[in-house]
DNA sequence: GACATTTTGATAGTAATTATCGTTAAATAG
DNA sequence: CTATTTAACGATAATTACTATCAAAATGTC
């Protein structure tokens, strides 16, 4: 599941040029940081990290080269939806339908899907207290609209 | 599981009462602007509600009194996470845990969690193309420095 | 290596959110 | 019911995360 560095490396090497990217040193330095990475990082985060190789590296480089690899598959967002608060009423233990395109919300009631629960105990002393289910996809609109557009 | 909408709003009531919050005119039509959406709206979206029924409501009172609601455990957020994007490089189908307090995401192995599928047929149309389940708590650290604190 | 095309770095600009602060409304005491 | 205290509001400046612009530099192709 975990394969070694350079591989996922040179995979990326050969992803690039199936996509016509250039190979730059930014963008081999980017997405290796972001490989490295086990905690979900923040396009500032990369940054930090990129500009200890790269002093001379543009935030703004680093950004769109972040959306290039998204857009590429390279890489995913862990959530649709950072763009900005979005918010419920509605208390109930439920799961969620997002549309990858429009992002639309929509609620599923918990009976609706199979009992979650973790089989292991959960690591290093984490407390649960809930549990939710995203399933991603397009909803009818999006998907009459668009007949595939690389999505997560 | 769906109470009726007076009955929310007066249980609204007591529990600002029992939180200490002043029951304004502007908060109670804040709240029942949330409680009316299905579409987990934006900030954004419940101002322009909200500006029809008072046209001087400050943006600022719709922030402050969602998140004095998020606080108070009246309202929850779609996902803890639209403060900045957060990246991944794992491209497998897996699971995440997430501290609801400091925002750490950890990878949970897909074989960890018992299979997750939807009982019934999506509704209207929507092609789903991946699931996964997110586990909120809080990690070992910070559980440790908060005995309960409102928490979603 | 020369040329066409991408990409980069610097920086101005924008969108979402938060802080500040003087004014107003809610809660409470009398 | 009125006065007083305190919490909340509205206007707006400030901040944070991100995006657009554009001239200079690096890539890829021949
Ligand atoms: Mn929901
Ligand atoms: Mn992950
Ligand atoms: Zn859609
Ligand atoms: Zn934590």
């Amino acid at each position: 599941m975990r394969a070694n560095l350079e591989q996922q490396v040179e995979n990326f090497r050969e992803r690039c040029r199936a996509a016509g990217l250039s190979l730059t040193h930014q963008r081999e330095i980017i997405y290796r940081a972001v490989l490295e990475s086990r905690e979900h990082p923040s396009p500032e985060i990369i940054y930090e990290k990129v500009k200890a190789l790269i002093p001379a590296i543009s935030l703004a480089t680093v950004y769109k080269n972040i959306h290039t690899f998204i857009d590429a598959g390279l890489l995913r967002e862990v959530t649709l939806h950072h763009g900005s608060l979005r918010l419920e009423a509605n208390l109930s233990e439920h799961h969620h339908l997002v549309c990858v395109r429009c992002k639309a919300i929509v609620d599923l009631d918990e009976s609706d899907v199979a009992p979650v629960h973790l089989k292991r105990r959960p690591p290093a002393g984490f407390r649960i207290t809930r549990a939710s289910v995203e399933f991603r996809g397009l909803c009818a609109a999006c998907a009459k609209s668009s007949k595939l557009t690389a999505q997560s």
